[in-house]
DNA sequence: ACAAACCGACTGAGCACTCGGTAACCTCTG
DNA sequence: CAGAGGTTACCGAGTGCTCAGTCGGTTTGT
């Protein structure tokens, strides 16, 4: 019937798609999914706003593939550079953060932006997404304070942090930086990372200079 | 002809127009603004659609009024206990998030969780509130910059750390553990705000027990 | 020839906002 | 202190717009 169900996409067909959900990602990271109509997205996507019924039944389908790609995404992000970095996550995230002045209008702003964006849409249980929501956040502080709690038995972090409210912390930095830097792109968030890094690392460190 | 350019408003007229500010607020710290109709709103305050539309001309203007009332709770929440708190601003976070879990359904609340909703709704720079929200960034940060430098001045505060780059730090914590506590309640806000606060106030401060 | 890919025209719901009223209340005057 | 006149506070019934989703088609690839 429809290719939700049946899905005996050709090759132009996941393109079109593809290049839907694209279009998406970037209206929804600026204007949120209830700001964003159908007929914009089919429109800058080349396509009838039918077109993209089409391949998409519903708003609730594309909204979903879309927040498929930016979990796609954002697991890339934070563990691309291995499954147990330790306490080096901060480094990895001051890292990443140390870009973003260049890319402010760049595909991965909006993967990153739609976190803030579809938030803010979805704080209330009964939405669609919210669910989804709740489980992304969960599971990303079990891997921070998995990795974090590994680092404690090779001896790399300190044993008198405790690894979720550490986990907690880390994960509230990133979604305020990264509200902070939407809103405002001129605000050197480069700098406060690397500074926020270099104190978390010497906090979190079991190195013998404490000073 | 309307009370927003002759104000001629009586006391029952006033009530009226602060209770439908109070729904305003409830609504739209769970729906955000765009999901919230102005009939839903009235309902809830006892008047008809029109009757809103008499005390506030546009939606736009009762958007101003619920910023105005959050601005001015926001403004207690960090600077009530003092204008000029020092490294001390990070206990005072600290004990606000320590009554969240018991308030997750009070006024306090919705003013708490308008933040996280609004700015998601207005991250694009051609709406009409992005700019005030720009505006209560900057002027958070340029605060707690100045309290922080004057906790150096005096002593009270290290002298190797960017006092800007940690306001934004602060404020980054505040609105990531913000956001998280409003997508799932049950997570364990005042123990991670106690933990950071703890850590915080032992990196940050001059006292000569480094560990 | 058959399914996948796509379209134009329509529909119905929800929305902010307008228009033309009415009732209560205050105030100034005879 | 009656009551006329004006102002404030509100309402019901619209209006025009936007939007998600439907229907009945046509084109294109294999």
């Amino acid at each position: 019937m429809s290719p939700a169900q049946k899905p005996k996409t050709s090759a132009k067909g996941l393109e079109t798609r593809d290049r839907i959900v694209d279009v998406a990602v970037r209206f929804i990271a600026r204007n949120g999914a209830r700001g964003t109509s159908l007929a914009d997205i089919a429109a800058e996507a080349g396509v009838s706003q039918t077109g993209l019924l089409y391949h998409f039944n519903s708003k609730e389908a594309l909204l979903n593939a879309v927040m498929d790609r930016h979990l796609a995404f954002s697991e890339q992000w934070l563990w691309g550079e291995g499954p147990d970095p330790g306490i080096k996550i901060v480094d990895i995230i001051a890292k990443h953060m140390a870009s973003w002045p260049n890319q402010h209008d760049s595909k991965v702003a909006s993967l990153l932006g739609m976190n803030t964006v579809v938030l803010g849409e979805n704080v209330s249980p009964d939405t669609e997404l919210h669910q989804r929501l709740v489980d992304g956040y969960r599971t990303t502080i079990d891997r921070v304070t998995a990795t974090l709690r590994s680092a404690q038995e090779r001896g790399e972090m300190r044993e008198d942090i405790d690894p979720q409210l550490k986990a907690m912390e880390i994960i509230a930095f990133c979604y305020g930086i990264e509200a902070a830097w939407l809103v405002d792109p001129n605000i050197p968030v480069a700098a406060a990372a690397a500074q926020w890094a270099a104190q978390q690392t010497r906090q979190l460190a079991t190195g013998p200079a404490t000073s």
